[in-house]
RNA sequence: GGCCCCAUCGUCUAGGCAGGUCUAGGACACCGGGUUUUCAACCCGGCGACAGGGGUUCGAAUCCCCUUGGGGCUACCA
């Protein structure tokens, strides 16, 4: 593996003829919504074009990373089906790919900014900094850090290091005129340098930060267009007049600021609103009891307490066993929640690329195929777009209903998996077939929800309580399942033509409809009033299980209805 | 507060850069009706927008300015 040195790079005439885009997150836990859109669209301009894509770990903030979360983002990347040419896993020419591991890089330019006194140390520490904020908040006036007439010394670095005050580097924005940013959405935004503070390219730590790491990165690694959300405009000056002041031969990347996707709550959608909805659930619930919530999220009592009072906030799998537990729903925020709530990739994908661009013509349902053949730069729109939940839910309807079973079967058994369903003890053969029955589901949620009491054990029936009290409960419903468990037990044929014959029949006979027939067997079988049509459940269940089912619920149930 | 971005149905958007073909098109949602064994799905119909004010022009959703509104950023986070 070769690094380039800064002078290298300085003589390379680099003539990007190939489009190379990159994806960079932060590895600070699962990859959310706002970060798979941004992968998603940078991916496709690379297809597009036919260029690479680049993953690259911006790790440089030891505090907020944690071991196992880019491991994580990959997953959620290749779960949506985002592939990419050069990453910390798969390597490349221009690697290592996560910063972390490029820190002599980093040092090396930093160095060379210091010596051609473009950069200078600073030794201000937090606190320093904060009481300048303040001041400044209260003379009413933006805080701009104020850059010395004199850049201080390598003699007073060091003597600041030996004294063991933070020592930092910060780069000297040029003032010799406006910067002009031209952004391939937006155009032409100039800025004034005077209101751009000379920000840290060198952390105390020795880390560099974001706004200087992503430059060199984006050079060394040959970096043509910067697609990223809108939140990264105001970053962008600063980062140009940064790679013009270490590349000055090279051509700028060319940027794309996107819109930002925001939630029908307010702001840009946040991993917050997921905690923020289940506290609100707990707060609203009638009889609180943090004992038992800490218990199923497996967290302690105190930690609970803390939540509620808006002051912690527990992890995903504390938050999500919670929710589940108290039965909310709470709104996807990160990949693997929709994932967990039954939507299928290609849904997100088509969905994600829809916000913010548009083919020009009037399709809407779009595979990724699709999607990257039409992909273009120019249809990127300028406005922030609100996350509809709604149109997400009925794209997934229509790809459940479009895509060929094998395919659902494969995301179905990925889900399955995923929430523990019973549904996961039927072979393949059984699903495709529970898959063909279910046509019409929202979600992979809808057909698990639908069925899986057929894998459920027999005395292990879970009856909704509402569902018995309106259908079970009602007058002579009983005695019409009575009726039918009789009938069904004499049936030597038990088809589903058959079923739906002496089902139909017995409604007529006792001149009600279907439903009055239908609905307290269905409620015996399933313990809710949800379930396959009322005939293939009959029929899947099988004669024996049926009959057990529905003797079960008699016994159980006469009583109360006389008890009442 | 400062800097920056944005502005078409409730939502996502087409149209805007090259002004007339826009009595503004589509999709989702919603409302009404149909179908119906639950939940869905499905079918038919309907409601519904150029933020406001000034210009420019024979003519403005489209170009310019202001106002208003929304959003972003304002860290030794990315």
């Amino acid at each position: 593996m070769s690094f380039h040195t800064f002078a290298s790079v300085r003589e390379s005439q680099a003539v990007p003829e190939e489009v190379v885009t990159r994806f960079a997150p932060s590895p600070t836990g699962y990859l959310h919504v706002g970060g798979g859109r941004t992968a998603l669209f940078n991916w496709l301009w690379a297809r597009r074009t036919g260029g690479r894509f680049i993953l690259r770990i911006e790790d440089t903030d030891q505090k907020r990373n944690t071991p196992t979360a880019a491991q994580q983002v990959m997953t959620d990347l290749r779960w949506l089906g985002i592939d990419w040419d050069e990453g910390p896993d798969v390597g490349g020419p221009n690697g290592p790919y996560c910063q972390s591991e490029r820190r002599d890089l980093y040092d090396r330019h930093i160095r060379q900014l210091l010596d051609e006194g473009k950069a200078y140390y600073c030794f201000e520490t937090s606190e320093d900094l904060d009481a300048m904020r303040q001041e400044a908040e209260t003379r009413k006036t933006g805080f701009v850090f104020r850059r010395p007439e004199q850049f201080p010394s390598e003699q007073d670095a060091q003597k600041a290091r030996a004294e063991g005050r933070p020592v930092t580097v910060r780069f000297a924005i040029p003032q010799d005129g406006p910067i002009v940013v031209n952004d391939l959405v937006r155009g032409q935004i100039s800025f004034n340098p005077a209101e751009l503070a000379d920000f840290i390219i060198l952390k105390s730590d020795g880390f560099p930060t974001y706004n200087f790491a992503c430059v060199v990165d984006d050079r060394l690694m040959e970096v043509t267009h910067v697609l990223r959300g809108q939140e990264h405009l105001m970053n962008t000056p600063g980062q140009q007049a940064l790679w013009q002041a270490m590349f000055p031969d090279a051509p700028l990347p060319k940027y794309a600021h996107m819109s930002v996707t925001v939630s029908d709550s307010g702001g840009k959608l946040s991993k917050r609103e997921r905690p923020k909805a289940l506290r609100t659930a707990i707060q609203a619930l009638p009889d609180l009891d943090t004992a038992i919530l800490a218990q199923v999220g497996g967290i302690s009592e105190e930690e609970v307490q803390t939540f509620l009072a808006g002051e912690s906030v527990p992890d995903m799998p504390a938050i999500d066993a919670i929710a589940k537990h108290i039965g909310v729903h709470l709104p996807e925020i990160n990949i693997v929640d929709f994932c967990k709530s039954g939507y299928l990739p290609e849904t997100l994908v088509n969905f994600l690329a829809l916000l913010g661009w548009n083919p020009g013509d009037q399709r809407e349902v779009m595979r990724a195929e699709e999607l990257i053949e039409s992909f273009d730069l120019a249809r990127l729109t300028k406005s922030n777009s609100l996350f509809d939940r709604q149109k997400l839910i009925a794209f997934n309807t229509e790809y459940l209903r479009m895509l060929p079973g094998e395919k659902v079967l494969g995301h179905l058994k990925a889900y399955l998996t995923e929430v523990q369903s019973p549904l996961l003890k039927a072979d393949d053969e059984t699903l495709l077939r529970i898959i063909r029955l279910c046509e019409g589901a929202r979600t992979l949620e809808d057909i698990d929800n639908k069925s899986r009491f057929l894998f459920v054990e027999d005395d292990k029936i879970e009856f909704d309580e509402k569902a018995v009290k309106k259908v079970l409960l009602k007058a002579g419903a009983l005695d019409v399942l009575q009726v039918v468990r009789d009938r069904l037990a004499r049936m030597d044929e038990y088809t589903e033509q058959a079923l739906e014959e002496m089902l139909r029949g017995l409604a007529e006979e006792k001149q009600v409809g279907l439903g009055k027939v239908a609905q307290p067997l269905r409620v015996a079988l399933c313990g809710t009033t949800i379930s396959l049509s009322i005939f293939d459940s009959v029929n899947l269940l099988g004669k024996e299980r049926t009959l057990a089912r529905i003797d079960a619920a008699l016994e159980r149930f006469r009583n109360q209805v006389q008890s009442e």
